[in-house]
DNA sequence: ATTTTCTTCGT
DNA sequence: CGAAGAAAA
């Protein structure tokens, strides 16, 4: 008679301390069978098999293994679709449940539900349970129970129902883990991919960038900024630990990551988001989608030294500085009228931060059809945007250094592209009205 | 998380 | 006729 287990699923969640999935797989009273799955379906997806994010979650693995190992278990890592994975498991253990962090991406809800459903079959309960977030989805609603869609008071009723509870650490004993023999990972080969430069660390909150955050975050030649998204996304570090230190160093950074909450609760409310125009109206907008134009701004050779300079540090770092990321949004979507799905979907491809919910909303926010977006009359002036946060050029010098070359020529004159932007959405906003 | 233009007030 | 602040886009 083999003995029951519980299994935990990592996903985004690829830590051993302050994990509540986990805290919770362990206070099952079962010995818990970790494990991670490179999915195929969303592996399949990243066409370039040098996909530094790929890497990063490996040598994520591997420091979780080594943490799993000194409190004297292991992890098993798949490469399958998670439906074959479980059946697979349910042959060789008795499970009695299956524990995971939760996940509000549609594709993740949806594969959720799917083996959520094919586990039942089984007789195995699938629990999941909040560890992403501090808020999420229905934790945060308007007194009508509807969802917040502008960003002040969502943060205000999030600050104020904050209590000591939402982000202690998710304290746990490890000494419930399946014994299991040492067994070394797939190595990047195995699932497809490549080695890369990218060089994973064990993320930490550092005063030294957290403390004065605020003065200095918008300028992009000071790089003032903490790099923890890549570590958010992966769960290599825990956001009740973020939130604890923003709460004891600075509330600029606190309110980075209500941001983030928040974007994540309109794609948890309004999926329709991922594809189309929070602000319905704005699908009216007549968009240029010049692809000649759109190749220039992705290689980062518009002309405009701000904008091309961030292009530049994405393309070779997949990092681009956050005041920058604004700039050449606004650039795309309102100078060269390119639909923001484009220069979503570019993002995507590029960004180590990468996060659905956060890029969505952000490049609505910049082209003004998201939820408690920018107007669309807010037009970023580059040559204004650099004098105020790149004054003496460090910036554009370290990333576009031939930038004095490019600038006699810009891909359109900012005054021009100004007034036919103005134009182009006046006339998509007057349409809905008439209609 | 803006920029441009217009108005006023001071010289 | 420039600075500063309001108003419009």
């Amino acid at each position: 008679m083999k003995d029951k287990i519980a299994v935990f699923w990592f996903r985004r969640d690829l830590r051993l301390s302050d994990n509540s999935g986990m805290r919770a797989a362990l206070q099952s009273g079962f010995p818990v069978l970790p494990i991670f799955i490179f999915d195929p379906k969303i592996l399949g997806k990243l066409t370039d098999k040098y996909d530094k994010r790929v890497d990063y979650i490996h040598q994520a693995l591997q420091a979780l293994q080594e943490d799993l190992l000194a409190a004297g278990g292991d992890i098993r890592v798949f490469h399958a679709e998670p439906l074959s994975v479980f059946a697979a498991l349910h042959k060789e253990y008795d499970i009695a449940s299956v524990y995971a962090s939760r996940d509000y991406e549609p594709d993740a809800i949806k594969r959720d539900s799917e083996v959520e459903k094919s586990l039942k079959d089984r007789g195995i309960s699938f629990v999941t349970v909040k560890d992403q977030v501090i808020f999420e989805r229905d934790d945060i609603l308007k007194a009508d129970g509807t969802p917040y869609t502008v960003y002040t008071p969502y943060s205000r009723k999030w600050k104020e129902k904050l209590e000591d509870k939402d982000y202690r650490a998710a304290i746990m004993k490890t000494d419930h883990l399946l014994p299991l023999k040492k067994k070394a990972l797939p190595r990047l080969e195995d699932i497809g991919f490549k080695k890369t430069d990218i060089a994973f660390k064990r993320p930490r909150l550092d005063a030294t960038i957290i403390d004065d955050y605020g003065e200095n975050r918008d300028f992009p030649a000071k790089d003032h900024t903490t790099r923890l998204g890549i570590a958010l996304r992966f769960g290599t570090i825990s956001v009740r630990a973020c939130v604890r230190f923003a709460l004891k160093h600075n509330g600029t950074w606190l309110n980075e990551l209500i941001w983030r909450e928040f974007f994540m609760q309109i794609l948890a409310h309004f999926p329709k988001v991922v594809d189309t125009c929070f602000k319905p109206q704005y699908e009216h907008i007549k968009w240029r989608n010049n692809e000649k134009e759109f190749d220039l701004w992705c290689a980062g050779k518009t002309g405009y030294p701000l904008v091309d300079a961030g292009m530049r540090q994405l393309n070779e770092t997949g990092f681009m500085h956050n005041r920058v990321r604004m700039v050449t949004a606004s650039f795309l979507t309102k100078h060269l009228l390119i639909d923001w799905r484009w220069g979503e979907a570019y993002f995507a491809t590029k960004l180590l931060d990468y996060e659905l919910s956060s890029n969505n909303g952000n490049w609505q926010w910049a082209a003004g059809c998201g939820c408690d977006a920018a107007p669309y009359f807010r037009i970023f002036n580059p040559s204004a945007q650099t004098k105020k946060f790149d004054k003496d050029l460090a910036y554009v010098k370290e990333w576009n250094p031939d930038f004095e070359s490019l600038e006699k020529e810009p891909i359109v004159k900012h005054e021009f592209a100004r007034d036919r932007a103005l134009k182009v959405y006046k006339q998509a906003l007057n349409k809905n009205k008439e209609s």
